[in-house]
DNA sequence: TTAGGGTTAG
């Protein structure tokens, strides 16, 4: 394009800046700078602004500060445009002291905040904390007149998303004094009254559309059925989604899978299979999401009938089951004990990219410790730790089967190398581990793992103390004294749980030896 | 710059 023998212009040089900045290459947009300074092209305020926009962009807003300094020192006017890119990048980055710096000199120079850039600077406000002066910004543009309803739903939506909500019906207010209001006002309010978990002010505001001689878009009808599915209100979300599919709106089964799905998490399977049902009658496809919140309800209940139903029914409109069917099914098939089907299914998840996820892989080890196929068991958590992603379960499962099947050193091994991961860290894994130690005779190891266990604020349960109890009958304690302790813990837990401490140390503290019958302690 | 569905165990 800088053909030799023609001079090119900062017109020229501002065109290439451009193109090349939105595409990413900065590089280039440097070496454009450097040719212009040799060929003597003076960039003009223009240049600049495309060069303050790009590096914002490209988040670099060290370097877009910067130009703004040097655009000065040149002695260029920065433009409304420069202060505009410049004041929104700060916005949006609340950085408050160098916006307000900016907002000074736009007002010495009678610059006007473009209504885009004022609703970022309430946002910038409401994450400074600084609720106040965002309200008086609101005002400063309310009063000026001339906002838009895209300007009065970013401001209500700003406060609305920080559960700001009384800020948040101030500023709707303001805007239905000001102008008419629009489905855009209604939405964003409606989005904020379910962020503040006011779903019965959301209910209102959306029914009291109509007297506004409005009409609920899909944006109004999706917002509030999702927002009352998520609440554990699936039948008042039922009855908008009834609505929606009357007004036409309703073109995938999205907003039925959101309700389907509120009705299986409370517990209302019938009710979530009919309202399938009728999406069905209504002519609307089921899609692959759909069928997992079925079939995942299901596996939970440990219903095979049901759960294969919806799979057939699901292949049989010609939808392929994807890795989260999968995980279910396995989760169901070791549920019900199933290993045959789980190996299958597991099998199958071998073909997917996300493949083998801890989760379907701890199945299979349960099903197998389950079954003390020690060996099979081994291959999966071999596999699982090679890939790094063994977890505390993967662990917590070994070590139980080891423990039943008498393997007690690879057992003890198992619960090292879990402390030395960092991976015990639940009630459950600790007991585990403790159980092990009391049934080794590491009472040494026990009482570590015990105080471990208080020291990372981990409750310890009954079971704890069972072990525990153990622990100490074998050192020679009697068991009356053991079930003094467990009494006085039963009065009064927190100086029981003392007393506890206090009787393992004196007893175990004077061991020198963990476990005389191993040489690995 | 309005909203959006599914899998996590002992």
């Amino acid at each position: 394009m800088l053909r030799e023998g023609i001079l090119p212009t900062t017109v020229t040089f501002n065109t290439m800046i451009h193109m090349c900045g939105n595409n990413g290459r900065m590089e280039e947009v440097a070496s454009l700078m450097r040719k212009m300074e040799g060929l003597q092209c003076h960039p003009d305020t223009r240049t600049y602004n495309i060069l303050i926009s790009l590096h914002a962009k490209h988040d670099n807003i060290e370097m877009a500060a910067t130009y703004f300094k040097i655009m000065k020192d040149a002695s260029l006017e920065p433009d409304a445009v420069t202060y505009r890119t410049l004041l929104y990048a700060f916005s949006i980055r609340n950085m408050v002291s160098e916006a307000e710096k900016l907002i000074l000199e736009m007002d010495k120079k009678d610059l006007q905040i473009d209504e885009f850039t004022q609703s970022a600077l309430t946002r910038m406000y409401l994450e400074a904390g600084m609720v106040e002066m965002s309200w008086s910004w609101f005002q400063r543009f309310h009063l000026a007149g001339k906002m838009s309803s895209e300007c009065y739903s970013a401001n209500i939506d700003a406060y609305g998303e920080r559960g700001h909500i009384s800020e948040a019906e101030r500023a709707f207010n303001c805007c239905s004094e000001g102008k008419r209001l629009t489905v855009l006002e209604f939405n964003v309010m409606i989005k904020a009254y379910g962020i503040s978990k006011k779903y019965n002010e959301a209910c209102y505001l959306f029914d009291s559309m109509e007297k506004h001689g409005l009409s609920p878009d899909k944006c109004s009808y999706s917002s509030l059925i999702q927002m009352l599915a998520g609440a554990d209100l699936p039948l008042k979300a039922a009855s908008y989604v009834r609505e929606m599919k009357e007004a036409g709106l309703v073109d995938d089964c999205i907003p039925y899978c959101a309700v389907i799905s509120s009705f299986v998490k409370v517990g209302q399977l019938e009710m979530a299979v009919s309202l399938f049902d009728e999406m069905i009658v209504f002519g609307i496809k089921p899609d692959v999401v759909v069928y997992g919140v079925l079939i995942n309800a299901f596996a939970d209940m440990g219903s095979v009938k049901d759960a294969t139903k919806y799979l057939v029914e699901m292949r049989n409109s010609g939808l392929e089951a994807n890795a989260v069917i999968y995980t279910s099914l396995i989760k169901l098939y070791t549920k019900v004990g199933y290993l045959r089907e789980a190996q299958e299914t597991y099998k199958m998840l071998q073909s997917f990219e996300e493949g083998l996820d801890v989760y379907s892989s701890n199945c299979m080890i349960d099903l197998y410790s389950e079954r003390s196929m020690v060996k099979q068991a081994e291959e999966i958590f071999e596999h699982l730790k090679k890939k790094g992603n063994a977890n505390e379960f993967s662990y917590a499962m070994m070590l139980c089967m080891y423990r039943r099947n008498g393997m007690f050193k690879e057992a003890i091994q198992n619960a090292r190398k879990m402390k030395e991961l960092g991976l015990l860290t639940d009630l459950l894994s600790y007991n585990n581990v403790l159980g092990l130690c009391a049934s080794d005779g590491r009472y040494k190891e026990a009482l570590a793992t015990y105080k471990e266990m208080l020291s990372s604020a981990i409750q310890p349960d009954d079971s704890t103390f069972k072990s525990l109890g153990i622990v100490l009958l074998k050192c020679g304690v009697p068991k009356e004294a053991i079930s003094k302790l467990e009494s006085m813990r039963k009065k009064d837990p927190q100086s029981g749980v003392q007393e506890w401490t206090s009787a393992l140390s004196s007893v175990i503290g004077v061991l020198d030896t963990d476990s005389p019958d191993s040489k690995d302690a």
